[in-house]
DNA sequence: CGATTGGTGTACCGTACGGTACGGTTCGGC
DNA sequence: GCCGAACCGTACCGTACGGTACACCAATCG
């Protein structure tokens, strides 16, 4: 057994693990590659021998630090109950505006980078993580209320995923690659809730049923 | 002077050094991040020396690979006379269907994780570089046409820009930043094509003018 | 033919970093 | 008060890689 460290799914973090992973995260937003197992030994004031038997290796550390932020930041679930037609638009527009503050926030883009670089480099799941983390782990949850919705009569579409997928596409647009890209285009608060309004708005034009949202026009 | 070597938007690249720079991008696209100076050198059968020299160093490579791979895809300008409801979408399917094409391909993939790489550790302008031969040299040339589209009078919409993103996010949904974090989902030519011809109709549901285009159920 | 230029191949240097070893300290249990 | 476990700090090792130096070769030009 080399080591059946924190990388399976079942482990349970520490408090000083917590810290650790935290220190990870600060060093990450750091940017600045300083991102080595010294620089992480340091800022954790943990030894370096302490981090190799907690964590395996650097990858380890990585998964770790990625499944420590997503367990961090789940949010964005449903009311259920009275779906009409506001309410969905709602919802949609909370998980729009909510999915777009995750993912321009200066942690996602780190983390997304450093995966991104990992998948390059072939080896391990990192890349894996982030996307069930992320972009799957969304769909998966809204998936229920576009159903619902449809249940309600409110949207119509065959294929759940499709619509998501396009919902998904009006709501981030070019937003992620360019900030991965290091395109310095952090929406404001007020950007967002627009830009989840527009989503919203444009997705009811092209699934709703019935009296159809008033046609959009430009942003 | 350090090194005034292929760093300049100037440069003209001669054949030998378009050698080393395919040779950099079979390296590349090779993935396993055997991307070092030395290997480069072996590929192309010339000297580090030599790579120095006329690329200055490691990050001047990478600049002139990505130059050089940019100049190889110029692709995708639209016919500019008799623009009617079909030629328009016609040629958005066609826009849509390239950009496709080449966000999946492999080499499009490599860079873009080098590029992502790159910007996370600050330094250097590959992540620019990257961005304006790809996601905004799209814009700049799709731009034209809906803009001629709207004095035509088939579509409506205040702002190009947000016009143009719209569409972007229409076509390519997850596709880059799942195939990114390495996700294995290249799709295939008639999927292209599929995709291609939603996003278009999608899009000219969202702003077409006059007789709407039948409205899109589901793909 | 000799000299200059521009290139190849290889040996080499410095350093950064992943990973390991080890001495020293704290702390809980007996 | 002693023992062992866990952990900190630091020194250390091996290696990979960016970058440089140098010996050698081929071609071009006078």
């Amino acid at each position: 057994m080399p080591q059946a460290a924190a990388t399976a799914a079942d482990e349970i973090v520490t408090p000083r693990q917590g810290e650790v992973l935290d220190a990870v995260l600060a060093l990450l937003l750091e940017g600045r590659d300083g991102l080595t197992m010294t620089a992480v030994a340091r800022r954790a004031s943990c030894s370096k021998e302490t981090l190799y038997k907690w964590f395996g290796d650097r990858d380890g550390l990585l998964t770790a630090t990625v499944r420590w932020q997503a367990s961090k930041v789940r949010a964005g679930n449903w009311d259920r109950q009275r779906l009409d037609a506001d309410a969905l638009a709602e919802s949609l527009e909370a998980f729009a505006a909510n999915w777009l503050t995750v993912i321009s926030s200066k942690t996602s883009v780190a983390l997304n980078r450093v995966a991104v670089a990992h998948a390059a480099s072939g080896r391990s799941d990192l890349g894996r993580i982030v996307l069930e983390n992320g972009r799957f782990a969304i769909g998966e949850r809204l998936k229920p209320l576009l159903e619902a919705a449809r249940e309600a009569g409110l949207i119509g579409f065959d294929d759940t995923e499709t619509a998501f997928r396009t919902f998904f596409g009006l709501v981030g647009r070019d937003v992620q690659v360019r900030l991965l890209l290091g395109d310095a285009m952090v929406p404001s608060k007020a950007e967002i809730a627009a830009d989840a309004a527009r989503a919203t708005r444009q997705f009811l034009t092209l699934f709703g049923a019935g009296r159809s949202a008033p046609r959009t026009r430009s942003n």
